[in-house]
RNA sequence: GCCGAAGUGGUGGAACUGGUAGACGCACCGGACUCAAAAUCCGGCGAAGGCAACUUCAUGGGGGUUCGAUUCCCCCCUUCGGCACCA
């Protein structure tokens, strides 16, 4: 082959990347491959949006480094892409630019595919996914309809979160301060009837499996925990007392909960300083212990206070007129209605104790209720007068009849035994977590398959039906509901049950379902399988073995996929608990200190830096400027060094390229483990070979090891990345200056040169692959596809000297020479030699201690 | 407010289980090549003092453990992230 002299990056690339491509080289096709170790790497698959941004770049190039190491280590790597492609973008483009959100989808996906390849990513094309494609969404619907069997999907009215500019409504993860987590607008309160699937029903299991995600880190780990938000306590009932100041309640005897109000409390150790109840505005008892008309208007207007929004910025409530009868004090004490107290978490209802709450406190500052302390302080400490009526913390009880003297922890425990003896409580446990809302009153999305029948209610559609699929022809107008209540084509169905009139659910899922469970379809070879996976291949794939993306899906996408493969799991597709073993999550591309975005105007567009500098240079800045789970600056002038580093590297191959091209790649060391070297045609023996060859030869085995471990997960490639650059300088010292001190090369010294060139283009293939290719190629006349991971090489290099610290009096004062191994003794002896010891050690006689690490340091105690 | 992470040269970042702080880049400075520039190559580059060899100080600040601390412990400051009336 002829070989430019010139690095052409445009005229490479291009030419690895038709290879590939042609080739289907990354395509995981061989079925008899099974018994092959397996990994399999997944980044997180992007929105079509329709170009790729730097933040993609990163992830995908981090991604690709993997899978490309993992192939050079002989496993079997499934490494597959696709596009979550429903969404509200589309919606958004659509009402704009009179577009449909089909067409504006597919041509998105076209541009950024021909992107995702111009990067030389190596992905199997051959099992891409499209979320919005029928084919996709269309077990998405038999799952919602299995769940729907099993009591895991169901509807109900309640209070949801409302977006006004997205016009639909968000589940609880998607509400990031009070805000959408789309669009940043304020979100609102709505009592509507709503999907949901019953994520609540795995809480305990997604919080316990999480100490098994030993690869995942703990800081996801801990968001997820504090979401879910395990408690656990007491629930005590409180019996509502008979007279009141507003003329008693009436009993209408209708629930026997009317006379009793159910508490959930952490700390029953305060009881006893429970001097009202709070119960938030939508509790049922809110309306029904509320008479006096003065009241009802005050209720009404906390209501509204409530629904406009989640944020309360000042405690707002009322005396009911109801009185509560304390089972542990006897004492009647007064039910208020508070707007801090939430429906939705524990009973909705709670016992105040205003001594050893925060909120309670302020609540009943604000409204003179009596504070009684029952928790002392095991140390008394100065305080501000004022204060010393609030503690929260754990201490001893006081003014608490029988429990007086114990402490919060024995009292909790004592209190909730006699409760539950008494049947006046029950030890509980409450989540946080809430149910997963998965209506949105949006047209982009997959269609929820069930119909309302005049006659027979709700009705799920026949399996065989499905897919129900989403209609084209829709005009969008941008203003009120999803455009699919106007479509009386969509709309009018048949009742599968009577085949009576039925309406439609013109809903759809969140989009968060379809990234639920993308990861297992891409295991499924023969998409025209008519199953959505093979339970075969999910038990071959399955865990995920390294998953990567953005810290932002820490709670959301990744809580609901833990979720689905559960569920999924108890639907009898396949035993599998958790879906990703290990999860990289890697940090955001900034420059100027700041996210890029159109808005700040420091957005850097991939596509213009790849006809600059190419693919290749693009990725190595991106994984060379910062481990990848730190934020990465980004640096124009870092990208021209990437750049400079691969035409060097281009440059020395070609040098060298000559005195390497007769030599072949077998042979073998003296002394070499057996089972390679019966292979070998030609033996080098150890005395041939240059000192200084031996030692950049051993420099590379210090690379290679170091490489491995930093590839087994802590994927720090910026330190692999600059030892191959050190490697490379190395190189080029050598033959520029060592070789002319140690004289011509013999053969076995050419041999070990190529091995090293070989091998420092193999390290580095994961990051830069095209360029690999091609001075691969120009070395060897083959592809790198077929090469393995380096071996370490023995030369019998010895290290005949090496430098030792010299600390006196734990400062390090001379760096000496000495041998290798050398005892304590006799680096002492050199140590004391050296003037800039001597200057502090004056006799041997003075030293009181000396502790001594081999090679390394030796300190000396005077 | 609560929980968590991180603070190292001008700059991005190295430093494996406590053992030579600043690897490898970038920027900058000097030199070579050139009519000149770019590119490339060679050299320098934490701070202060000194002609110098060298000395002192230095990993956000303060303390501690240790012969020895960027690394372990305590307190504080700053920045970032998560949660925010979850009873």
């Amino acid at each position: 082959m002829e070989i430019d002299k010139n690095y052409d990056f445009d005229k490479i690339e291009g030419k690895w990347q038709s290879f590939w491509e042609k080739e289907n080289v990354f395509s995981v096709k061989d079925n008899h491959l099974r018994n092959k170790k397996k990994f399999y790497c997944l980044e997180m698959f992007p929105y079509p949006s329709g170009r790729i941004h730097m933040g993609h770049v990163r992830n995908y190039a981090i991604g690709d480094a993997i899978a490309r190491f993992k192939r050079l280590k002989g496993y079997i790597v499934l490494h597959p892409i696709g596009f979550d492609s429903f969404g509200l973008p589309a919606e958004n483009a659509a009402i704009k630019n009179k577009t449909n959100p089909f067409e504006w989808t597919k041509n998105n996906i076209g541009s950024m595919i021909a992107q995702l390849k111009r990067l030389g990513f190596s992905y199997d094309w051959d099992k891409i996914i499209i979320t919005s494609d029928p084919s996709y969404y269309k077990w998405e619907q038999l799952f919602f309809l299995q769940m729907l069997r099993k009591g895991l999907a169901y509807k109900k009215i309640s209070n949801v979160n409302w977006c006004e500019s997205c016009h639909t409504t968000l589940a609880n993860e998607q509400v990031e301060d009070g805000k959408c987590w789309r669009c940043g607008n304020n979100v609102t309160i709505k009592n509507m009837e709503q999907w949901f699937f019953k994520i609540t029903a795995y809480a305990e299991e997604l919080l316990k499996d999480l100490d098994n995600l030993k690869g995942w880190p703990d800081k996801v780990r801990t968001m997820q925990k504090n979401w879910i938000g395990k408690s656990s306590g007491l629930s005590v009932f409180f019996k509502i007392a008979d007279f009141t100041e507003g003329g008693g309640i009436v009993n209408d005897k209708k629930g026997e909960n009317d006379d009793t109000i159910e508490i959930f409390t952490t700390r029953a150790d305060t009881i006893f300083g429970a001097t009202f109840i709070a119960i938030s505005p939508f509790h049922l008892l809110a309306k029904k212990l509320t008479k006096d008309s003065e009241k009802k208007i005050e209720l009404e207007r906390i209501i509204h206070n409530s629904l406009i929004s989640k944020d309360i910025t000042e405690k707002d409530g009322f005396f009911t007129g109801s009185y509560a009868i304390n089972p542990f004090t006897g004492k009647n004490i007064p039910i208020y209605v508070a707007n801090f107290v939430l429906m939705d978490y524990g009973t909705g209802a709670i016992m105040s104790v205003p001594a050893h709450d925060t909120r309670d406190y302020e609540f009943a500052k604000k409204y003179n209720i009596e504070i009684i302390r029952v928790i002392k302080p095991e140390k008394e400490q100065g305080k501000a007068p004022e204060d010393d009526l609030l503690y929260t913390l754990q201490g001893k009880l006081v003014n608490s009849g029988e429990f007086n003297g114990l402490f919060s922890d024995e009292a909790k425990e004592k209190i909730a035994t006699y409760a539950e003896k008494m049947g006046i409580g029950k030890r509980a446990i409450n989540y946080r977590l809430k149910d997963w809302g998965i209506s949105r009153q949006r047209y982009w999305g997959c269609p929820i398959p069930v119909v309302y029948c005049e006659k027979c209610g709700m009705v799920p559609l026949n399996e065989s039906d499905l897919p129900l699929v989403l209609p084209n022809n829709v005009t969008f107008t941008g203003k009120g509901a999803s455009p699919l209540e106007k479509l009386e084509f969509f709309i009018n169905a048949k009742c599968p049950k009577c085949g009576g009139y039925a309406r439609r659910e013109t809903d759809t899922m969140d989009t968060f379902v379809e990234s639920s469970w993308y990861f297992l379809r891409y295991t499924l070879r023969d998409r025209d399988e008519p199953i959505p996976f093979k339970k075969e291949d999910i038990m071959y794939w399955l865990p995920v073995n390294q998953y990567i993306g953005g810290v932002e899906h820490a709670v959301m996408h990744l809580l609901y996929s833990r979720f689905f493969v559960k569920a999924l799991r108890d639907l009898n597709y396949f035993e599998l608990n958790e879906p990703f073993e290990n999860l990289l999550t890697q940090g955001m591309v900034v420059k100027n200190g700041s996210k890029m975005s159109k808005s700040k105007g420091n957005v850097v567009d991939p596509d213009e830096l790849i006809k600059k500098f190419g693919a290749d240079t693009v990725r190595l800045f991106v994984l060379f400027a910062a481990p990848p789970e730190k934020d990465l600056e980004w640096n124009d002038s870092g990208v021209e060094g990437a750049s400079r580093f691969i035409n060097k590297f281009y440059k020395t191959i070609i040098t060298y390229a000559d005195i390497f091209k007769d030599i072949d790649n077998d042979f073998g060391i003296e002394g070499e483990s057996t089972e390679i070297k019966h292979s070998h045609i030609n033996i080098i023996k150890k005395s041939e070979i240059n000192h200084g060859i031996k030692k950049i030869i051993y420099q590379l085995g210090q690379v290679i090891e170091k490489a491995e471990m930093e590839m087994d997960g802590r994927y720090h490639f910026n330190t692999i990345i600059s030892s191959s650059m050190e490697l490379l300088n190395n190189f080029n010292d050598y033959v520029t200056e060592g070789v002319q001190k140690e004289g011509v090369l013999s053969r076995a010294d050419k041999y070990l040169l190529k091995y090293f060139l070989n091998s420092v283009i193999v390290i580095l293939y994961p990051f830069i692959p095209h360029i690999c290719s091609e001075t691969f190629e120009i070395l060897n006349g083959s592809e790198i596809e077929n090469e393995l991971w380096p071996k370490i090489l023995d030369t019998g290099y010895v290290q005949e000297k090496c430098n030792i610290a010299v600390q006196v009096n734990g400062k390090m004062r001379d760096l000496i020479v000495a041998d290798l191994n050398a005892g304590e003794d006799s680096v002492l002896e050199i140590a004391l030699d050296s003037n800039k010891i001597r200057k502090y050690v004056a006799h041997k006689s003075s030293i009181k201690k000396t502790i001594y690490v081999k090679n390394k340091l030796l300190s000396i105690i005077i």
